[in-house]
DNA sequence: TGTATATATACGATATGGCGTATATAATCG
DNA sequence: CGATTATATACGCCATATCGTATATATACA
């Protein structure tokens, strides 16, 4: 079940918030995706991922190798309205730009992914 | 101004989020009725107030030796609705039961405090 | 079965944040 | 000014979270 302390843990991280902004935008994407987008580690997402899988906030989907992550389909709506609100005010930032740009930049996903 | 990573800091902290929906709901409150509102110590909620005063959260008004603390009337529009979110998704807890049943519970507020 | 790719986890080090207690500041009033 | 009430800050302690690096697991494919 969902716990509103660890849902704001959740929001106090900047890389996990990134990784929401992305998710709530894109619908569903592969770890190579995020970590490609995010410009940082495999590991480093991979834990962040894992611990918002484990907070209810994340579903997953495994196709062959590939992991895929989306939004908690029955996430609360009081927490999807924060999420929202979060998505609103990233939209103009110039971090979330650049994510966007390595997301599309990158090619063949997730078919080759980057290394 | 305002700063993100500062907005979400105050929020993974419950003691600051059962004060924050205490100030959406009620509006304006002095010190005094806040820390009895949430049956704790009065440097505890001091610092915490203070955290969101300088985070830009908060502002604050003095009348003789209260202090009344109120949200702040140029939060960003996206953060508000992050609030609004969380009053939502707190409105029927019983945390928050407890601590609207003790501010009304106090008497004479604020002018003759507790303790 | 062996290798390669994609993802997850373990581990030690470091940094940060919250707490309780004590004390300092600020304002009122006699 | 001295005392009282209300609020703010300082300090030391402890718990937790994040990171980088290394390694483990899982799947596909030759």
């Amino acid at each position: 079940m969902f716990n509103e302390q660890t849902f704001f843990d959740t929001l106090s991280d900047e890389t996990r918030r990134r990784l929401l902004v992305l998710l709530m935008k894109e619908g569903e994407l592969c770890v190579c995706e995020l970590f490609c987008a995010l410009a940082t580690s495999q590991p480093k997402v991979s834990r962040h991922l894992g611990v918002m899988r484990e907070a209810g906030l994340l579903g997953v989907r495994r196709e062959g190798t590939w992991v895929f992550y989306r939004m908690h389909p029955q996430l609360p709506l009081w927490a999807y309205r924060v999420l929202e609100a979060l998505v609103q005010g990233t939209a103009s930032s110039a971090a979330y730009a650049e994510d966007t740009g390595r997301l599309e930049a990158m090619a063949n996903r997730p078919a080759r992914c980057c290394t």
